[in-house]
DNA sequence: CGTTATGTACACCGTTCTGTGTGCTTACGG
DNA sequence: CCGTAAGCACACAGAACGGTGTACATAACG
């Protein structure tokens, strides 16, 4: 228990300050969003010395980038890798994050920051495409005509479905998924080897 | 020219002040975003006096609110309007704006000012739930099976279109429109009542 | 003409923001 | 037990922010 998470050399001794500043940055860039949000209060919240913020993250600019790689595994992989659903069940399994996933927080901080070259709007492009790539993957998997089509096509009826909730304070993921349901019959043709029977969807 | 557009009593002699500064606010609220544009730096731009903005504006908020509300005419009723096409070409016409229009203000604005209670945001919410029913409208006119579903599901995608070109730093809007394509073609009957599909779609 | 609304110039207030400097305390490892 | 790294408390710098006060200029309209 001692010596697991090691930093960047091996010595961690502390009480795992950076731990806590990341996740009360998960708590309120999400709440109040990062640009209402200031270190001073950030700190407060994660009950650490403002010094040791900056000791841990040169600038408000990397405590940024880091607070978004947090989203890669508990989202991304969370979806794709459920082997009890058929691809085409995984396909639709994307567009069901209505409770614990308020809004996208790329989208929000592509938007907030507002700088293409900020390193978190780099991130959160590349997240972007890489979700696409992993929806034409599985569509692939699914036996879609044109998979990477419709990878980006889905992909953009999550950020649509996304958008849409945070502007209108309204769940439009629904919505979506109807859509992604034509979508996704329109692309695979009956004749590919796909078992879509199984349609028990869980309501 | 002259004695159109009073203010709230029916003066207006001055030289257009307030133009200029709304004429500078869609540039600078655009290029900068809200946060990051300062009242200093849109004075200047404007050429017009702090003092003088304070005067037109009661604060920083009604200016955003009143920068939002600019861009009604020009948009909205310049694509449905439009009597030279079919309702069906007015409705995929709504995802061509791809030069003038690098992404949406109204989810801009809702995400910058992270606050559902703003004035601006909730223009924003008025101004998207319009843009749907314009796309109802037009969609039964068209003759679509479930007109209000199918407006939602086209605003579903413009907007996720918008909010994919910003994060994306690339056009979605041509692939937007493909997908609209489809749901039209599906959502309307070639000759008579045929409704394969009812999903369910929460408003 | 004079009044009045409109706009200007510029200093200024208080707050908040990101980020530092400095010195002290604590906990762990050898 | 002692050294060292991690963390803490707190004040402070420097800038940007939204917003105001004051005194002055100007253009329109009666």
């Amino acid at each position: 228990m001692t010596e697991l998470e090691k930093g960047p050399q091996g010595r961690r001794r502390g009480r795992g300050a950076r731990e806590r500043i990341l996740s009360a940055s998960q708590q309120l860039f999400r709440e109040q969003g990062i640009n209402r949000t200031g270190m001073d209060q950030l700190c407060a919240a994660a009950q650490v010395s403002k010094r040791t913020a900056y000791q841990h993250f040169t600038g408000k600019d990397e405590l940024v980038a880091e607070y978004l790689r947090r989203f890669d595994p508990s989202v991304l992989s969370g979806v794709f890798d459920r082997t009890d659903l058929t691809p085409r069940e995984r396909l639709l399994a994307a567009f069901d994050i209505p409770p614990t996933t308020p809004l996208c927080p790329y989208i929000a901080a592509a938007v907030e920051l507002h700088d293409p070259q900020h390193p978190a709007s780099q991130y959160a492009r590349d997240y972007k495409k890489a979700v696409a790539a992993r929806l034409a993957d599985t569509a692939r998997e699914a036996g879609a005509a044109d998979p990477e089509q419709l990878g980006e096509q889905l992909a953009l009826l999550i950020d649509g479905a996304a958008a849409r909730t945070r502007v209108l304070n309204a769940d439009a993921f629904p919505a979506a998924a109807a859509i992604a349901a034509v979508l996704i019959d329109n692309a695979i043709p009956a004749t590919a080897g796909d078992d879509r029977r199984r349609e028990e969807v869980s309501s």
